[in-house]
DNA sequence: GACTACCATCTCAGAATGTGAGACGCGATG
DNA sequence: CATCGCGTCTCACATTCTGAGATGGTAGTC
């Protein structure tokens, strides 16, 4: 029986209350040194932490994962509403975009009905220096002002885009809500055509998110004293 | 290295974004294989999962297990009513700060009405140098005698925040009990205008403590494997 | 105060599992 | 069709894990 199986078998017997060594034992069946030593090493991590009665339970770094596993969820599900609307207001094909390191990742991607369209697909990893939703999630000083930004031809010859930041209550950018299309339709302006409508969008994301969906941030940790 | 270290290396990884395996890879630092083979281990737990694209991503089990974590904190519950009148009678975020170590977790926030307000994430840590809690849970003897410290512009620059000592009956500072806002609301001496309203909140804290106030978990989550 | 029981924690020789270089199969791309 | 990069698998060797027994501390009992 390997490790990470034991040392799930100790954090799911802690999940019922906080036990004394001896009881973890008792419920883990393992033995007492390999339960001691294992939820020692899941302490030092803040996976298990001791209570007032010095007995192990779950500790507050679970609290944290798990809201970044519920988070991870929720960004997409809480978008999509908002994502179709935007689609269908405009007619053309509607992203979500977040940055990862240098590059941004389509996380949502919804398809205008014309049969000339562009297609991002799910998951595509896109460049950061091009196109409106890489000025956004670098966060171009113009784009945060206005509350758009727009490109003509950047990514893609023949392709127009307008986006708008998705940004946290501590004010930093999140994702990026965009839609696109080509120029013949979106004009060599899109933004005063579109940027009203993805602008709605992203504050659309904004409330569903903060509904009670909170974005996983780096180091989880907020603002504040 | 031990397995449970790799293994948190790689929930951890994996709580910023989900991720596929090479980019697990680079973020742990772990051999291909080895990251494989840990990442497929927790997934049989749950504690990982593959979302649309096949990524590895943090686990629902981390959300029921997060849940009890945070179910498990009788202190917490013993402190929401104080918290909330605390937070009510000085219109400023409220907040529950335990001692972990080298730094201080936040157990509990209530945030202040106000469109401009500090916020801070249960679960967060946060240095204990700096900001009245972490004076109140070094067990500074001012802060003690007085009932409270202050702090102005300490963690971040333009906030302030008033803390006061929760005590066990052996005189144990068991937790911080804190009010922080942004300097224009709560003046540069904070503790002139909160101090007793958060000494007052520290008190019904321990007295709620002292009740015995306990509240179990819903059902103490599912089962593990 | 002495004694006992039980706790958490530590040690370390031997056992068991973990490791990672290399291989494999698959799908995408040019 | 060839190449590349992905996820996954294999297995000889290496490293870590294991747990019986020991240790020290604390609480309870007499």
């Amino acid at each position: 029986m390997g490790v990470v199986d034991k040392s799930v078998s100790v954090l799911a017997a802690l999940e019922d209350r906080p036990m004394a060594l001896g009881d973890l034992v008792t419920a883990t069946g393992l033995s007492r040194p390999t339960a001691h030593r294992l939820a020692v090493a899941l302490e030092a991590h803040g996976l298990v932490r001791r209570d007032d009665e010095g007995r192990f339970a779950l500790g507050l770094r679970l609290v944290a994962l798990g809201r970044a596993a519920s988070d991870g969820l929720s960004l997409v599900e809480a978008a999509r509403p908002a994502l179709v609307t935007l689609r269908d207001e405009t007619g053309e094909s509607a992203q979500l975009y977040v940055r990862e390191g240098d590059a941004r990742v389509c996380l949502a991607s919804l398809e205008s009905l014309h049969g000339l369209r562009t297609i991002v697909r799910v998951g595509a990893t896109l460049p950061l220096d091009r196109g409106s939703a890489g000025r956004v999630l670098r966060g171009e000083p113009d784009a945060l002002v206005r509350g758009w930004a727009e490109s003509v031809g950047e990514r893609e010859a023949g392709v127009a885009s307008v986006s708008a930041p998705v940004v946290d209550p501590e004010g930093r950018v999140r994702a990026a809500v965009s839609v696109s299309g080509p120029v013949e339709r979106t004009t060599r302006a899109p933004g005063t055509r579109y940027g009203a409508a993805v602008v709605r969008a992203a504050r659309a994301v904004e409330e569903a998110i903060g509904r009670g969906v909170r974005v996983a941030g780096p180091g989880g940790g907020g603002g504040g004293v």
